[in-house]
DNA sequence: GTCTATATAAGGATAGAC
DNA sequence: GTCTATCCTTATATAGAC
């Protein structure tokens, strides 16, 4: 049930099970769970199914290595906010990561959205614990810039969540992206980056 | 196949035509299209599985009639940004409106996010049509705002894709949202008025 | 470790009585 | 128009040979 990891230990089982997370992820981020089958899991590894199945007890079990190897990465950019740097220097640094991640990551990040979207059922409690705890820690610094006239006095917890969402915007709504821009790899990156630069430089300038 | 609109007659007709769609907004939009099940549609809409395929001739047909509904709102907002108005109001008010578009309609939100996420395979002509056009419409007024130095000078792309983000984030990752501020009903959509209000009449000023 | 074959269950859709 | 019963496909998971 809660056997989740495999603990690889030969060469082979290594190279199966990181294809098979590879493939879980590809099928999954762009399907959701429910919508993802075996089947293509087992044919983007190059696998059999009862294969995959005899590196993971279940789909649920392969799903959950998934998140948890994603969460643990997920709140870098946000930790990385130096409470000694430059206030608005830092936000749009934090920005310009997340949008990074965004770019590199895309797959991870529809993995999370699809999560969230479908009600959170397998990482609420990470949510309303670790999470919760980080952001509500980077809110009372963001705070406490505000008070020192540092930046503008906005509610820093609706900074964080605009941030995270014009970033990770590209990532999960990257169709409608691509569909509404002309065609063309991930140029589109650069103009986003300059924008919010923008963006984030004005809004938090102090008065 | 193509075969989506039930046409009803009767009153009766009416009432369970609506309670069915009903239903599967409230399914689909949290389970995705693969993770609804007819039986939980029915159930919600307090019909047999069989009586519901009475109304709808399959589970795509109710999913598309939908979609289609949605569809025919979702751009009123955009629509309404009106060439004669003070660009940086225009701005603003649109910004207001959709965040109320995310607080009054979550539920179609998050089925067109759904569907985007798992490459919109059902609207993708709309996406690339109808929506790309009044895109690049309005794209088109905002830069001429910009070129006429009544707004910040910025790619009204990446403008229009920002506003979405933040907006509709409220509804998609609603569960975040709560999970990370403190529960109480929709007191935080006025936050992130005031936030976003902040944000893009600071980040539209002219220089 | 990997395969073929298969058990088992869920879910979309239909038949046919009422 | 609505129901019960059922068909049939798909999909998760297991058995057991190699």
């Amino acid at each position: 049930m809660t056997d989740t990891a495999p603990a690889p230990r030969t060469r082979i089982q290594e190279k199966n099970t990181s294809a098979i997370l590879d493939a879980a992820l590809e099928v999954f981020s762009q399907a959701g769970f429910r919508g993802a089958t075996l089947d293509q899991i087992a044919k983007a590894a190059g696998l059999s199914k009862p294969n995959l199945l005899y590196y993971f007890p279940s789909k649920e079990a392969i799903h959950v290595a998934l998140l948890s190897q994603l969460l643990d990465s997920w709140l870098d950019p946000l930790r990385r906010l130096d409470p000694e740097g430059d206030p608005v220097d830092e936000i749009v640094r934090y920005v310009l990561r997340k949008l990074d991640m965004a770019r590199e990551l895309p797959r991870e990040s529809r993995l999370f959205a699809n999560e969230i979207l479908q009600g959170a059922p397998r990482i609420h409690d990470y949510i309303t614990g670790p999470l919760k705890d980080l952001v509500d820690e980077k809110a009372r610094l963001i705070q406490s810039w505000a008070t020192a006239g540092r930046i503008a006095p906005v509610d820093p917890h609706h900074l964080i969540f605009s941030i995270w969402a014009t970033t990770q915007h590209y990532a999960d709504f990257d169709v409608q992206v691509r569909g509404i821009l002309a065609p063309g790899g991930d140029a589109h990156f650069d103009g986003a980056a300059k924008f919010l630069q923008h963006l984030y430089r004005r809004g938090m300038a102090p008065d």
